[in-house]
RNA sequence: GCUCGUAUAGUGUAGUGGCCCAUCAUGAAGCCCUCUCGAGGCUUCGACCCGGGUUCAAAUCCCGGUACGAGCACCA
């Protein structure tokens, strides 16, 4: 009897409603600190997709709050770096929506002009009530002329302060879904803004904001969490108003990586500013820069979240998932060294190769390693005082007696250095960053380097010790 | 409370009515190879949330239940 092989989709699912189009996609983080982990997923589906279907990339700063989380001036500089080591190609346009204001302030306008968008002047909780209750505020039923004198009064630093006045999209407030209820699209700020200081004083909010540049940019498809679903629903009402027709949009659910906790920006700027953590950097942290500097590759970052794939589901995946893309990625190319942790010295007594060559890497031509013995080596502690097999070297007894030089039985096989130098292998587990002294064998690899340290794991070579990638 | 969404092995994932006693990866266990507890090869383990309904036929469609998550901000 046959069974027919059962076809598995590879990758990404295809993206609906392409209709023969190059999409056009965007990543859209806000500029108020560099990018996390939890920011590659956008990166690399948006990014998958363009790649594959030759469509473009927008990256996007929506840096339209100076109050609750300000923009920060240099990840300005470092998120389109950290992007193309992420992606592997730059983006293909960058939008600074603090430097397009005055498309905002247009749409806006055209809003107040259009009818379908009011200047309210209820404080936020007395709008809340007429949110749950389904009543409309006062404010609704002013005329395009007085919502006008309002719209100037909001952008005149001598009439309405930041609190009196927010601008609404009107849409109903009888709908089922209480979110969509006459949502707030632009309010005042006066805190300066770090790129355009003061120059203006209304400031969209991102539901507007986004709805306004995805329009202008001719995004064709929107790929985020689903935590902005209510808000694909606001938008959409928007595009109805303009008569826009709203990009297809597909959601991911919510991701947990269990070691990273819950960091968010914002705590880790201030525990960074405590100095509980030297920098974003920092190994522990689940930054894209920590990530590269612990030997994360580019490429198991995508490999990871395209196997994770475009469901709505919310899921706790271990790191040991990406750990082990990251092994496919650097296993090929990492020599191997000896690191001994707790070292214990052994005198050899008998007769043994004293000189040699050891491979670097079973499976490829890298040049081999060359020892010296004098009269001993270094293993670890816990190796000692019983029969074991020094790697490719010989067999000895629990004193250091050299029994045999080829392998005579199945007794453990254990690493160890002859001369070498003392060094330190830093581990960053959860929040503890652990120290081990230890003496690594000599090499001329340099900084940077990503080695595998036998019996241990992967570590990359740091100016001043090793840091462990993974096991 | 209101609204929206999701539910396949330990963890992820494929699967849109019959090729499914369910795919692939990861994990665990074991074997082979290898002078690493690495890499590679092989084997084994292990799942359709529950209850109804539609149908000749349901993981797949419908309805309830349950669980989990998200939104209801003058944050993004």
């Amino acid at each position: 009897m046959e069974r027919k092989v059962q076809t598995r989709r590879e990758g990404l699912p295809e993206l609906p409603n392409l209709n023969g189009q190059k999409p056009i996609l965007r990543f859209a983080p806000n500029p108020n600190g560099p990018l996390s982990f939890g920011h590659s997923r956008g990166l690399v589906i948006n990014g998958e997709y363009a790649k594959d279907l030759d469509g473009e990339l927008i990256l996007r700063f929506d840096d339209t709050d100076t109050t609750v989380k300000p923009p920060m001036m240099e990840a300005y500089d470092s998120i389109p770096i950290q992007q193309e080591w992420l992606c592997g190609f730059p983006a293909h346009r960058i939008v600074i929506a603090s430097e397009r204001m005055e498309h905002y302030h247009e749409y806006a306008k055209k809003m107040l002009d259009g009818g379908f968008g009011y200047v309210c002047t209820c404080s936020a909780e007395d709008f809340k009530v007429h949110r749950v209750g389904m009543t409309e505020c006062p404010c609704r039923d002013n005329s395009i002329d007085e919502n006008l004198e309002r719209w100037s009064k909001m952008n005149d630093p001598k009439e309405y302060q930041p609190g009196d006045a927010v601008l609404r999209v009107k849409t109903d407030m009888t709908l089922k879904n209480p979110a969509l209820r006459d949502w707030p699209a632009a309010r005042i700020q006066t805190n300066p803004h770090p790129r355009v200081g003061n120059r203006w004083r209304v400031w969209p909010l991102l539901d507007f904001q986004s709805a306004v540049e995805d329009y202008l940019q001719g995004v064709t498809h929107i790929i985020r969490g689903k935590d902005l679903m209510d808000s694909t629903r606001k938008q959409t009402l928007l595009y109805a108003h303009f008569g826009w027709e709203y990009p297809e949009t597909i959601y991911w659910g919510r991701v947990k990586v269990h070691e990273f906790g819950a960091f968010s920006t914002s705590q880790m700027k201030r525990d960074i500013a405590e100095g509980k953590f030297s920098g974003w950097e920092d190994p522990r942290l689940p930054t894209l820069t920590a990530l590269s500097r612990r030997g994360i590759q580019p490429e198991a970052l995508r490999a990871f979240w395209v196997e994770l794939g475009l469901t709505q589901k919310d899921i706790a995946v271990p790191l040991s998932t990406l750990y082990s893309h990251n092994t496919k990625a650097i296993d090929i190319k990492a020599p191997r060294l000896s690191f001994v942790r707790n070292a214990f010295p052994v005198v050899l007594n008998g007769e043994y190769p004293k000189e040699g060559t050891i491979q670097s890497h079973s499976d490829t031509e890298m040049p081999p390693r060359k020892y010296s013995i004098d009269e001993g080596v270094w293993i670890e502690k816990e190796d000692s005082s019983k029969p074991i097999r020094l790697k490719d070297l010989c067999d000895i007894d629990a004193d250091g007696n050299v029994e045999s030089i080829d392998r005579s039985d199945k007794r453990p096989v254990v690493h160890w250095v002859a001369g070498g130098t003392s060094s330190k292998l830093v581990i960053a587990s959860g929040q503890d960053l652990e120290t081990v002294e230890g003496i690594l064998e000599d090499n001329t690899h340099p900084v940077g380097t990503i080695v595998q340290l036998e019996r241990i794991g992967y570590a990359i070579l740091e100016e001043d010790g090793l840091l462990m990638v993974h096991d």
